[in-house]
RNA sequence: GUCCCUAUCGUCCAGUGGCCUAGGACAUCGCCCUUUCACGGCGGUAACGAGGGUUCGACUCCCUCUGGGGACGCCA
């Protein structure tokens, strides 16, 4: 039985990079009908938050792809111990009473001298001391022992990266519980990833080589290693892994909801970084990527998600959610539109008619959720800019005093109806010697308070009867 | 510093020794469509990091270098 697991920690809120981990996982296990499991990985107690689980939550519904099984690592913590300590007792790790080390190590500190790989002294330490010491109750870290000096190299076939190997010789004896017996990342991920039967961990290429640690783990354990696959990181347009420090909001999943976007459109975009369906394509539905994926199609190098300061969405990211926009059933689209006209306190037509040719004329030109609340202000409120471009048009030619006249004609006519209106207009063009066009931009202007847009008999119509002709007499 | 991973247009991908005069998409520039704009259509600019091999033939295989990333915590 297929089982794969994501495994956030709540540290802060859902990265972009933690989401493509999340899509990949979900999409691997629809395609081979596995399980798809949330764990939420808070062993550091210090680092945890309530505000950055529920910001997990928030944006992993946002996303919209669900999960079978859901667990936390802080109530499983007797698992973890029962298991750190079964390996103590085949000899597999070793009691450290060297002091916690105060204060963060720097960078230059720490590389100095080359690699660490154990504190002197602590590994032969003779299990009558060791037992003495512990007993009397002097604090002490578990580790593991590496076999050294074996010439043993610890090999995996990882899915996207092939053969992978490293000498044990070249790995440090990592900690499995920390002095206040809380186990560590490696020793509570290795001891659910067992219980939880987990058969294939996805993740980022920042474990591949904690993944030579693991396999000790799984081995001292005595359970079945997993499949292995990592994925190439995410990083920013500087090269530099994406950090909130670095470059604040933008590497936050809330950041591209907020913009507007569509929960398919993020989740498309975020695909296509770093996988490739080999065929070209573009924009695919959550079926057909689901139908398809698989890890022959995962890039090894690293993806750039490209944004500005001044512009945090990458513009590929906007170009899809744009064509999502324009092509998903208006049905569907509908109520999400609704639901951001609602949060900005603008009216709309309760005629869900009414309500859908509007959006239908104008999503063929706007890219985002946002743009209907904002660029389509003047289709859901009265009290609109008016745009300097705009009023140029109506400065044009006597154009204000035929758009009025085109008011007051267009009232006293009883069909409001495409066809006649543009009838209407094109007559008063004529009989005023004018081009059509003077007229058509004019409209649009007072009907809109903009320059461009849609096709303008389209408006009149999805403007409505009494706001047009209010509008056109009014400018 | 040690170890691991990686390297095709500005960006995301295609390319698994001859189909490559290197393909698609975004972005960008131009034209067409549109009495506006967008969508759409057509076209342009734009890349195999460097040096050695292997081979009749390398973007593709090997080595070195260089660049980039990651790991090296009682963080995850």
């Amino acid at each position: 039985m297929l089982r794969v697991r994501f495994a956030p920690s709540p540290t802060g809120y859902l990265h972009i990079g933690s989401a493509r981990t999340f899509i990949f996982n979900w999409m691997y296990a629809r395609r081979n009908g596995g399980t798809m499991i949330l764990r939420i990985d808070d062993t550091d107690v210090e680092r945890n938050s309530e505000a950055s689980l529920n910001s997990i939550f928030e944006g992993l519904n946002w996303l919209g792809l669900g999960w079978d099984e859901q667990y936390r690592q802080s109530e499983r913590l007797d698992l973890h111990r029962r298991m750190a300590q079964a390996i103590f007792e085949k000899g597999h790790a070793y009691r450290d009473f060297t002091p916690a080390q105060t204060g963060s190590v720097d960078a230059e500190e720490k590389n100095e001298g080359g690699q660490w790989v154990a504190n002197a002294g602590m590994r032969e330490l003779n299990v009558t001391e060791s037992d003495a010491r512990a007993t009397a109750g002097e604090p002490f870290v578990l580790r593991f022992r590496v076999p050294r000096g074996e010439g043993r190299a610890v090999k995996f076939e990882d899915g996207v990266y092939g053969a992978q190997s490293k000498e044990a010789d070249d790995i440090e004896d990592f900690a499995l519980l920390r002095s206040n017996a809380m186990p560590t990342y490696h020793m509570a991920s290795c001891a659910d990833d067992a219980d939880l039967k987990i058969s294939q961990i996805i993740r980022g290429q920042d474990h591949l080589s904690n993944t030579f640690k693991h396999i000790l783990i799984f081995e001292a354990l005595g359970v079945a290693v997993p499949k292995f696959a990592h994925l190439p990181l995410l990083i920013a347009p500087d090269g530099a892994k994406l950090s909130k420090r670095k470059h604040g909001p933008v590497v936050s999943v809330t950041t591209y909801r907020d913009h507007g976007f569509l929960p398919h459109g993020y989740v498309n975009f975020l695909c296509l970084l770093g996988w490739s369906p080999k065929d070209n394509r573009e924009q695919m539905s959550r079926q057909e990527i689901q139908d398809i994926f698989s890890f022959e199609g995962i890039n090894r190098a690293n993806a750039v998600v490209n944004f500005t300061e001044a512009d945090p969405i990458d513009p590929k990211a906007l170009w899809l959610n744009g064509q999502i926009l324009r092509s998903m059933p208006i049905a569907e689209l509908v109520p999400l539109v609704k639901q951001r006209l609602e949060t900005a306190g603008l009216d709309f037509p309760e005629d869900m008619g009414q309500l859908e040719s509007i959006v239908d004329i104008i999503r063929a030109r706007y890219q985002t959720l946002d743009d209907f609340p904002t660029r389509g202000l003047p289709y859901f409120a009265d009290e609109f800019p008016m745009e300097p471009a705009a009023m140029a048009r109506l400065e044009e030619a006597g154009a204000r005093e035929l758009v009025r006249k085109l008011g007051v004609r267009l009232e006293a006519s009883a069909d409001f109806s495409e066809p006649a209106i543009e009838a209407e207009l094109r007559k008063l063009a004529a009989e005023k010697g004018v081009k059509a066009g003077v007229l058509i931009n004019g409209s649009r202007a007072a009907l809109t308070g903009q320059a461009v847009g849609p096709g303008a008999f389209h408006l009149f119509t999805a403007i409505g009867r009494q706001r047009s002709i209010a509008r056109l007499k009014g400018v």
